[in-house]
RNA sequence: GCCGGCAUAGCUCAGCGGUAGAGCAGCUGAUUCGUAAUCAGCAGGUCGCGGGUUCGAAUCCCAUUGCCGGCUCCA
């Protein structure tokens, strides 16, 4: 490749259509530079070569288009973090020189290397990392790319007794590659595909955020490295402002706002990962339930009961106990028969299907059920409400006909991004999750089912990525996973289809000739599991949840104890409205009583005084501080209808 | 499950070889007060649990449980 036989120069097309002839092997530096002002000229980062990026130092070796790239220009962000990890392996191997590298790839956000060393990394060791990396930024050594022979390359790694480069090399070598880039500078020395920013003085904002233990290539049966993550961005500013970011995800955190509002907690008595709600968490789910159940049925779904137990033939005829038995809790024996904790709900919404003829008529059934499963989780895996053992699914099975399937597949989209948008979630990634390793069914239910989601999605116009191979075993599915305030995503929709349980437990209706044929099954839940939606919920709105929701709406304040009376009458009548007010009577100043109103971000603080008491009146001060003025308690209930109504996203209905 | 860190009063945390401390919350009393903390007093802890080292352990070591940050996995 590096001769080219007859052209000893090339054509390259430059931005605003320029064309010049460039010398083979000519670096897209001394191509690009005399073109470019001075200041340019020394910020100029990257190059795109036919619309791909390359080091500066890419040789031109045939004709092509060539454009300038800097920094802050469209994926160069990516190639700085990438290189920010190079300067980071480089500091940690001068540092600690029996330290073997793996890999060190740009990440959301940031960078992370891992790395094997005879002894775990001290958060000193970080610090001192960092300032070694400052050092090697400051000192701008030049980044070197060589493409050497893979023979050779792997003899370099050899000798430098990098293990986890050679394996590298020896799968690209498996793969039929024959040459393999290095990168260096200073005397350290990678295996990398690039490309790099020209220095090491080019690196932008950078921070080492924490060290955590990763398997070799995330393969468990692999020697775990020590992978150390740090944060980059361009510049300061932009470094702050992701640090301020993480700063208030730490003050959203649902589980200690969770505490603070006194929602719920999870004790070591009780296990991990089982919650307990307390009475105001018990509140806020009962309001998310009632409006969930309102909602359901206003669209012509039917509820459903069913055990939190059943036997295990049941779990054998579904195919849980082939697929899915490491999330299930251990059989428990009842008058000599193995009985097993659901950890899903559909085989008991199959065998209310089943407990009688269906005719075509009746197609389709909808039916829901907030339904509380249990599934094993790995220890490490528990996270606070967002991952635990025990969770209620807001979940429902749709059993139609072929002729439904797509209807069905659009209506429950159209209900998923209502019920969202109630919430206040407006923003959303779809992903379609394909066919798994381990599945039951025939290939032919699979595409089936796949195009049937497919084909939803492109009818409703909406973007999706597709997830290979994270199907559930049964089906393909549609998740959804909501993007919060802070722009984290969050899974919580999913949409399956299903043809493979209704095949296992023949669930079929009698069709207009008189013949049974097999229904479909479309299995769904909206905000997947309460516990988690709470949980995000709560980060949301960092606990100051919209009135409709709040769990306390409003607390009646008094200024002495001479308005008690007063105070009780009018949070009377205000639950008489059907409104969650509570009297604060304590022997309290006011200022204190608002400040810890505050603090439990309760939406209403309704001051009732002398002046008010006279006036048969209160004072409602909002959560942000408005003092709205004196009202009589039938204007303050129309105030909280209204607010009730205002406060749901898109302005919907109260339950 | 794996790697690393943490575990002290209800909560937030200090103490890090010589027999346990603060603020808030709680209780008692005084104060009757107008839009983010009234004052005083009292009470509260087998320092996660189990071993060990030591004359002596909250403090050092080992094991264990739980939590936190990751890996992996998912609603």
């Amino acid at each position: 490749m590096s001769e080219f036989g007859a052209s000893s120069t090339h054509w390259v097309t430059l931005p605003e259509g320029e064309r010049a002839e460039i010398r083979h092997g000519t670096p897209v530096r001394e191509v690009l530079s005399p073109r470019l002002s001075k200041r340019q000229a020394r910020e100029l980062l990257l190059a795109r070569m036919d619309g791909k990026l390359v080091d500066l130092a890419h040789p031109v070796e045939r004709d092509c288009s060539l454009e300038p790239v800097f920094p802050g220009d469209p994926g160069t962000i990516e190639i700085i973090r990438h290189s920010t990890a190079h300067v980071m392996a480089q500091a940690v191997k001068e540092l600690f020189p029996g330290a073997k590298v793996a890999i060190g790839p740009a990440i959301e956000n940031g960078f992370y290397y891992d790395f094997d060393y005879e002894r775990p990394f001290t958060p000193e060791d970080l610090v001192r990392i960092e300032e070694r990396m400052r050092e090697i930024a400051k000192a701008a050594y030049p980044i070197s790319r060589e493409v050497l022979g893979i023979q050779k390359a792997r003899e370099i790694f050899v000798s430098r007794g990098e293990i986890y480069k050679i394996e590298l090399i020896d799968e690209l070598s498996r793969a039929g590659e024959v040459e393999v880039s290095l990168y260096g500078q200073s005397g350290f020395l990678d295996l990398c595909r690039g490309p790099h920013v020209p220095d090491t003085g080019r690196l932008g904002a950078f921070k080492l955020t924490g060290v955590a233990g990763a398997y070799w290539r995330g393969d468990e049966r692999n020697p775990m490295l020590q992978r150390i993550y740090g944060v980059s961005f361009l510049d300061k500013k932009e470094l702050a402002a992701y640090l301020e970011r993480i700063e208030e995800a730490k003050r959203r955190d649902h589980r200690r706002i969770g505490k603070d509002l006194d929602l719920f907690s999870i004790q070591e008595e009780i296990g991990p990962g089982l919650i307990l709600w307390h009475p105001k968490g018990a509140m806020l789910r009962r309001v998310i339930e009632d409006f969930w159940k309102d909602e359901h049925i206003r669209r012509g779904y039917d509820l459903l009961y069913t055990p939190h137990i059943a036997r295990r033939d049941l779990w054998k005829r579904s195919g849980h106990l082939d697929f899915y038995a490491e999330s299930m809790y251990a059989p428990m024996v009842i008058d000599e028969v193995s009985y097993q904790i659901k950890p899903m709900n559909c085989p008991f919404h199959i065998a209310v299907y089943n407990s009688r003829r269906r005719s075509y008529r009746e197609l389709p059934l909808r039916w829901c059920e907030l339904g509380t499963v249990y599934r094993y989780e790995r220890t490490g895996t528990l996270h606070g409400l967002m991952r635990v053992r025990g969770f209620t699914q807001d979940d429902a099975h749709v059993f139609c006909r072929p002729d439904h399937l797509d209807t069905m597949i659009h209506e429950i989209l159209e209900l998923t991004l209502f019920v969202l948008r109630v919430f206040g979630f407006d923003r959303y990634d779809i992903y379609l999750s394909t066919r798994p390793e381990r599945f039951v069914g025939t290939e032919e239910n699979w595409e089936r089912a796949t195009a049937a989601l497919e084909g939803a999605l492109k009818a409703e116009g909406l973007a999706y990525e597709i997830d290979p191979g994270e199907g559930v075993f049964y089906g393909p599915k549609i998740d959804i996973k909501i993007r919060d305030c802070l722009d984290r995503s969050w899974q919580c929709s999913t949409i399956q289809v299903d043809f493979n349980l209704p095949e296992r437990f023949d669930v079929n209706y009698i069709g207009e000739d008189g013949h049974p044929r097999q229904a479909i099954m479309v299995h769904r839940a909206l905000m997947g599991s309460i516990e988690r939606f709470v949980g995000v919920l709560i980060e949301h709105y960092a606990g100051a949840f919209p009135f409709w929701l709040a769990p306390v709406q409003a607390v009646v304040l008094t200024v002495t104890d001479r308005q008690d009376a007063w105070a009780v009458e009018v949070q009377k009548r205000l639950k008489a409205s059907g409104f969650r007010v509570e009297a604060d009577l304590r022997n309290e100043k006011l200022g204190k009583k608002i400040r810890e109103a505050q603090l439990v971000k309760i939406p209403y603080m309704l001051v009732v005084g002398d002046k008010e008491m006279r006036e048969g009146r209160l004072n409602p001060r909002s959560r942000s501080g408005d003092v709205i003025g004196s009202m009589t308690v039938e204007e303050c209930i129309q105030l909280f209808t209204r607010e009730s109504t205002q406060s749901m996203g898109q302005g919907r209905r109260p339950a």
